[in-house]
This record gives structure tokens, C-alpha cells and sequence, in this order.
DNA sequence: TTGTATGCGTTATCAA
DNA sequence: TTGATAACGCATACAA
């Protein structure tokens, strides 16, 4: 194994000191242009790079920052973690992904975002009580972000899709089709944002002088619980008391119930039950599902985010108005 | 903001030797259980932690490696990036993600991740062509491994799932299903994982006598690719000339082609075209497509590349079995 | 077992 | 503009 050159080799093949070769590699650095050719020359000869490592220890700024995910069954996560990869690095920034998990929750991803001297740490979508952060103690911490989720934490702001704004224009949309019997379909009940989008829901229909609201209520945001819900749904509800309309807090959810209400029950979507969901991923666009949903500004979001990081914009929780994208379904 | 605490600060505090600190925080270091307690309880204290970036310039180990990811609108990649970060994380490892596109090039990828020391460089199914790496040089840079897809860089192991044995499992499920007219849909021509299955899709067909098996082309590994290149395939070819059962390189342009023949052509599938994909991604189980698909061993290959990363098995390429899931599509 | 000196490869600061 | 000294926080090797 060949050992990386360092400044120090290109100093002595280059007959100046190491200095100088730093100063080469510095941006603006006060150095004539014969002293850089000369020392440049050497590093290409060398095959000689900067060590980062210890730019870092040095600068104590590692330009890597911690993206926390804690469910990878959810495709939408995907253009999350896309779009801000891409715009992590057009910043010179590194995404270091952390999988939270039974085995490694939000303290451990958090303690080791610290020993790592990570310069943030962003919660992507991930479920986050503000309990878990009572017992941790992040003196000269990484600053936080919570992407796409409301977050309860004080002092840690939230880049999020304006979800009032989105269920109410997926509710004129509803409305306007005509459909007059609503059911919402929510995953997790213990998440604010959660909550947030069913009472946005329940306020719409009562507005419009509609109070029975049904509520079907999934365990997870999978299409898994999205079916079992509906199928309890329609196993308990007479056909003449059902719902015409659905709206899930999630297209995955979407497609699970569309599932059941097309292959258990024989009914059609959106002619019995119309069907809406709210992300906007891939499947929705499918012929198979042909999903009216609510695109989340994802650039958008992950822009401001970056923004904050990189300390262009104040750390301050940001709501951003995404896009009804209305399709087969409903 | 308030410092971090150091070792220095603690031995102070504990009245010891900031090395006597160090020891306290290395497993089997020497150090009597009442010094250990002493640093400790200060430590606690303080709520000293080891800095990491300082230990990886002292051992050269960074314990982070680099995953390359090129195209994040395949499902089947979430899969794989789970399982790795899940693995690494169990070994104290951590994953560097980094998005490989049209600004950001493997080579831009490579020279970063070996700026930055890390330990090891995954290539998670990303498509790579041994030319770029000509120009670059990687003295003393970290091991690479290619994982969900054949190497052609000499000294570069892969981690692969047995695309031969694959291929010839799910042919002879379809041969036994009484399917005679075969059609094979290959992604992109120019990876040598493609060209493999779709030899090993004809030679299995030759050997069963038969000669005639359709190829259908698409542009890129996307459902919209799928459905162009079935579109094109069902317009071309007359009713009476059709296969009858379609493979396709992947889930994804299986999904494709199934949109195209049951919403364009008012086909049956299976009864008019089988179809069948690869990689049991989340929506193959998925009523809407119910796809026969070929899992792969995601786990053991994960296992298996990250046994080499510790350098606890030789690092040479390996083949993987996977499994075969039949479903309603064929 | 504990303390000391030295090194990892850079940056920051000051002197020349 | 250049060189030198110190510092970043820890690990290794050696001496006490």
C-alpha cells in the first residue's frame, strides 16, 4: 500500500516550505504565481490531495451532515434524499445517512453525529418524540433540522409542506367533484402532523356543513396497513352508510386501500369510493393507480433547508405550499 | 456556544494525565478500575466524548464508507441501502452517501471520498464504465466494491446475485407454465449485466428448442421506458405473431409493460401475456401488478460486501442465489 | 500502571 | 510573499 503524499513531501520535492504548498491549495491565499506553478506542478507529480481529515480537525468544520431516515418503505423518502444529496454536494457538503432503527434510535444517531463532529444533523421525515432528547446533553452540538415533519423541538426548525393548505385545496378539489361523504384515512395517531391533517379535515367538510366524518385509522404508513384499514372499514359499514371519497394521509397508504376496494370488494374508484392520497411518489402517476394526490415541494424544501445549514437564511421553521396533482382517482 | 470537552479537560479536572483519560476510554487498555472510575465520573460530568475526527487522523480510520448511488428512482435500491446502512451501523461503520449524476461523476466521487480517508468505497448498483477510472489515481486510496452488479475494473470485487441461475429459475417456471412464445425486455444494452441475462434467457430457450424469442428494448430502467418499449413491441407485431410470456430485466419495467398491455391493449395478464420481472420490489406484492419476480439476497450480499470491508473474508467477487416468487403475472 | 514525547496533516497567527 | 511556531484532539511508543 502506497502511502498518500503529503503537503510536507511536495514541500521538500518542490524546495519550499510546507506553508507554501498549503497556500497553493488556499483560495486566495497571498502566493506569487511561480511558487504555485512550481508547487502545483510537484502535487500532480505527486498524485498529492489535500487530507480533508485533517482540514477538519484544523477548521473544525467536516462539511459532512447527518441525515437521519427511520423508514425506508416509503418511496417518497427517495426524493428527499435525492434532492438533498444533490444539493448537499453542489455545496461541497456530504450526506452521512443514519439508519434509525430498533437498534440505533435518534440518541445514538445524534451522540455518534456529535463524536463525528458532523456540522448538522437533518431528521428526514423521521418519527421524533422530543422525550427521546431530555437525557442527551449536545453542548456544542451540530444545529438540527426536522425535514418534512413538524417538529416540537424548541430551538430546532422545521422545513415543512403546508399541510392545512394542501388538505384544503385536496377538499375543494373533492367538494367540487361533487363527493359529499369524506373518510380519512390516518397512519401513526401519536404524530402532530398526523393530527394536523385530520382536524384540517374534519374543519374543511364542517365548513361545508358536512359533520360525519369518517375516520379509518392505519397502524403504519404502509400499504399493508392502509388495506387492513380499509378492509375493516368496509367490512363494518353497510354499503349504504359508506364513504365516497377517501382521502390518505399517504399515497402508500392510497394504494393499499385502493387495492381493497377494488380487488376484495369489486368496487370501482373513483365511481363508488373515490380514492386521494398526498405525496405524490412514483406509483401514483401508475396507470395501475392513477393516484389525485398532493405533490410536497420537495426542492423547495430541500433548498431552504441547505440554505440554513450553509447559514444563508435563519435557522426558523419554514412552511412551504406544495401542489395538487389531480389524476384518475378522484 | 459552549466547547466541547476534551481529554485534556477532564485529566485536569480528574487530576491525572490527559493519556490516562484516553486509556480509560480504551477497551483493554491497562488502567486500575479506580483511575477508570475517576476519569469516568468527571468525564460524565463534563460530558466528554471522545472526538472521532481527531482519533480517525491518528489511526488512519475513518470507520465511514463511501456508497455511491446513481439512480435513486429504482425501489429496489432502497433495499440495499437499508440493509448496508443497517450492517455498517452494527459494526460502528457509517455510511457516506453520495449521489452520482450528471454534476457529480464517479470520478468526482472517488477523488472526494478519498479526500475525505474514508475506509471504503461502495458502488450500490451504479452504472460504471471501467474507462473512467483511467485518469484517475488513487495511490493509497480506499478498497471498492461493486455491489448489484457484474465489475469489469480488474481488482474490484463484486458483490452479485446469480443473474444465470436467476434467469434459468424463472424460465423454467415459465416453460413449466406452458409458455412457448418467449420475449425478453432489456434495460439499458450496454451493461454487461444485461447482456448476461438476456443470453442466458436465450440459451435456456435454445436448449427447450426454441429458437424465436422477441426482444424488446427499452431506453432506460424506468416504467415509463417499460411501457414504450411494450407499446412499440404490440404495435409492430400482429395478434396472431405475440409472445406469450414476457421477462423483463426488472420490476419496474415489468410494471411498464403491464400498464401498456392491460390499459393500452385490453389484454389479460396472464392469460394473453405473462409477465414477469426482477427484484421483488415493494410493488410486485401489490394486488394491482401481483408480478412474478426474482428476489434478490439482498441481505447475504450486504453481509458479504461489508465482511470484506472489515477485512474479515478475502475480497474476490461473489455470486449470490437468490429466489424465485411466483405470482399471479405468470 | 502511569506519565512523557512525538506524530497524524492540516490551519491560524505572527515574524521575517 | 514566505517561513516558523502553535494548535486541533487523539494514539502510539517508550520510559518511569
Amino acid at each position: 500500500m502506497v502511502k498518500r503524499a503529503t503537503a510536507r513531501d511536495v514541500a521538500e520535492q518542490a524546495g519550499v516550505s510546507k506553508w507554501t504548498v498549503i497556500r497553493a491549495f488556499t483560495p486566495g491565499a497571498s502566493i506569487t504565481e511561480t511558487s504555485r506553478a512550481k508547487v502545483m506542478a510537484v502535487a500532480e507529480k505527486l498524485n498529492y490531495r489535500p487530507n480533508l481529515l485533517a482540514r477538519s480537525l484544523a477548521t473544525n468544520l467536516t462539511h459532512q451532515v447527518a441525515v437521519l431516515v427511520d423508514d425506508f418503505e416509503n418511496p417518497y423518502k427517495l426524493s428527499f434524499l435525492e434532492r438533498l444529496t444533490l444539493e448537499l454536494q453542489s455545496e461541497g457538503l456530504v450526506a452521512v445517512l443514519i439508519n434509525i432503527n430498533e437498534h440505533f434510535d435518534h440518541v445514538h444517531a445524534l451522540l455518534n453525529a456529535d463524536q463525528r463532529q458532523l456540522d448538522a444533523v437533518v431528521m428526514c421525515g423521521t418519527a421524533f418524540r422530543t422525550e427521546m432528547l431530555q437525557d442527551v446533553r449536545l453542548d456544542g452540538a451540530a444545529p438540527m433540522f426536522v425535514l418534512a415533519r413538524d417538529s416540537q423541538i424548541p430551538g430546532v426548525p422545521a422545513i415543512n409542506c403546508d399541510s392545512t393548505l394542501a388538505i384544503n385545496e385536496l377538499c375543494r378539489h373533492l367538494h367540487g367533484k361533487g363527493y359529499r361523504r369524506p373518510g380519512f384515512m390516518a397512519g401513526a395517531k401519536t404524530l402532530s402532523t398526523a393530527l394536523g391533517r385530520q382536524r384540517a379535515f374534519k374543519a374543511f367538510w364542517q365548513l361545508h356543513g358536512i359533520d360525519e366524518v369518517a375516520e379509518l385509522a392505519a397502524q403504519s404508513y404502509s400499504a399493508a396497513s392502509g388495506a387492513a384499514a380499509a378492509r375493516r372499514y368496509l367490512n363494518e359499514v353497510s354499503p349504504a352508510d359508506r364513504i365516497d371519497v377517501l382521502l390518505c394521509e399517504n399515497d402508500v397508504l392510497a394504494f393499499g386501500a385502493m387495492d381493497v376496494i377494488r380487488g376484495e370488494f369489486g368496487l370501482k374508484v373513483p365511481a363508488d369510493i373515490a380514492v386521494a392520497g398526498f405525496d405524490n411518489t412514483l406509483f401514483a402517476a401508475a396507470p395501475a393507480y392513477d393516484l389525485t394526490t398532493y405533490e410536497q415541494p420537495v426542492e423547495a424544501m430541500v433548498k431552504a433547508t441547505v440554505s440554513m445549514i450553509l447559514g444563508r437564511e435563519p435557522k426558523v421553521s419554514v412552511i412551504l405550499p406544495g401542489r395538487l396533482v389531480v389524476r384518475g382517482s378522484a
